[in-house]
DNA sequence: ACAACATACATTGACAGGCGATGTATGTTG
DNA sequence: CAACATACATCGCCTGTCAATGTATGTTGT
């Protein structure tokens, strides 16, 4: 991978919970979506993937249900819940303020 | 603290670093200016400051001496080495790219 | 027929970084 | 003389990431 996951993380539950606001969806999808977006430069792992899932949906960010796949692998859907959707607006905005506080603190006078 | 410090982490060095670009200077100063350039909102955690001295020292990125006081504590100057003016110049870029990485991923179409 | 691969979910155990708590010692201020 | 600021340092816990591993189904190439 390209990028160092120590500066994606804190931002994992943001990503998801981005994914999921565009509609429900499973965690396989999920995270293909996210390569796609990449470009291919990033994925979650599988069992950060799924660790997330289980800490979303344990404050309620989430709630999941089994789809009805007749074939194939069994699917878990996850949904966005109206907590979760809170918590994404927060999230978006404590990103915007890292942001800047991360570019100021990385400014320096040459010497 | 106002920042979620996974927000942060990952850039505990790049930002140490970034302070000692603009000449040598010892902990308790460098988490002050920290303080200042935030304005407030940020300052490490002393266990968090002196663990990430040990780990840039132990990666050749800094180097550290004994300041010569005659009265007050002790101050222990670090100085960054090529090797952390190099380590600075990439983690720099990495920030640019998750920066961008980030800002790409949470982007969600409204349903 | 059968291997290889893709889809799909899940757990375990190890590791690393952040940090609260605590300890040391010196100097200043009300 | 208590409170506070300066200054460094360590221990042990917590949390998030991830390699490894396991389960099960369906497709594709030879």
């Amino acid at each position: 991978m390209s990028i160092a996951s120590d500066l994606i993380r804190g931002h994992t539950d943001t990503i998801i919970l981005a994914r999921l606001m565009g509609g429900d969806n499973y965690g396989y999808e999920i995270n293909k979506a996210i390569q796609q977006k990449s470009g291919g430069r990033y994925e979650l792992k599988e069992a950060t993937l799924y660790s997330a899932f289980r800490r979303l949906e344990q404050e309620g960010c989430i709630e999941s249900y089994w789809g009805d796949e007749t074939t194939g692998a069994r699917r878990r859907y996850y949904r966005i819940t109206e907590i979760g959707k809170e918590t994404f607006k927060s999230l978006l905005k404590d990103w915007k303020t890292a942001k800047e506080l991360i570019d100021n603190l990385i400014e320096w006078e040459d010497k």
